[in-house]
DNA sequence: CTTGCCCCTGTACTAACTACAGATCGTAGA
DNA sequence: TCTACGATCTGTAGTTAGTACAGGGGCAAG
């Protein structure tokens, strides 16, 4: 019964250190579950192991490519699960490229319209400002 | 003393109605002192006039142009101050575009990490998903 | 022995709304 | 006249993804 599934012994400050991941974003994730309760020292210190470190890390990759806490939660519970896990994690995948894909569109559309507004201006010191008058129409 | 500097006399619903803005939002919007608190009725009821449509609109725009509502609070000070508006407009204008372009170039990046993600995948039923793997790692 | 440091906990704050509970008021129908 | 309905009003809480701060405990060095 020895345990012997974690190599390193990481105090949070540590973890933090060594994902780069905020100190109090690690709580955080462990309050809503996307974390398990780590195990604690005699003094009541989390203690992390390598384990962790994974799960962080993938946490953090997903949500640095735009995915919300609850699509990472449903990623996790498919890695945990473990079953028929490529055909779902390649449809959540499309899904969610389709929605950044939209994000872009979207976004470049705005970027248009404040080109064309800006331009619109001369950029001097009147009174009446013609882009306002065009943004308010 | 006769107020004639509104035509239209509208209820909440009614301006919601006509600016497509929803109707809390209204009132959230004149609670952090967005729209100016509206005169009322005898029995209490907001009346808008014109002014508050125009008003509404404009914000709706430059929410609609990714400006956060801070930035609108600046714009709208702008246009009621009516000094040296349209310099200070352009500038705020560029920032927010360069802003914007920012956050594409970063969606894009995101998109071809998803396409590469995907690409990985067979979309089969297996168990041991290499995206997941590639994702962790 | 006291100062400082690191850890712990709980709570409050951010943005930009949305939603719901409960009060009131005027009018329309029975 | 009584009651029900619809519209408005107010205040408060929930959402997402964290960040920040207040207050308490224990260990170690000076």
């Amino acid at each position: 019964m020895s345990k012997n599934n974690s190599v390193t012994n990481l105090l949070r400050s540590e973890l933090a250190k060594a994902t780069g991941c905020n100190l109090e974003t690690i709580r955080y994730y462990e309050q809503i579950g996307i974390m398990p309760d780590p195990p604690r020292t005699a003094r009541g210190f989390r203690v992390y192991g390598e384990e962790h470190v994974r799960r962080l890390r993938f946490v953090m990759r997903m949500r640095e490519l735009g995915f919300s806490l609850n699509e990472v939660r449903g990623l996790l519970t498919l890695v945990d699960g473990g079953t028929q896990t490529c055909a779902e994690v390649h449809e959540r995948t499309l899904a969610h490229l389709s929605d950044v894909r939209a994000r872009i569109t979207d976004l470049k559309r705005i970027e248009s319209v404040l080109e064309e507004t800006a331009a619109k201006c001369s950029g001097e010191d009147v009174p009446e400002c013609p882009v306002l008058d065009a943004l308010s129409a």
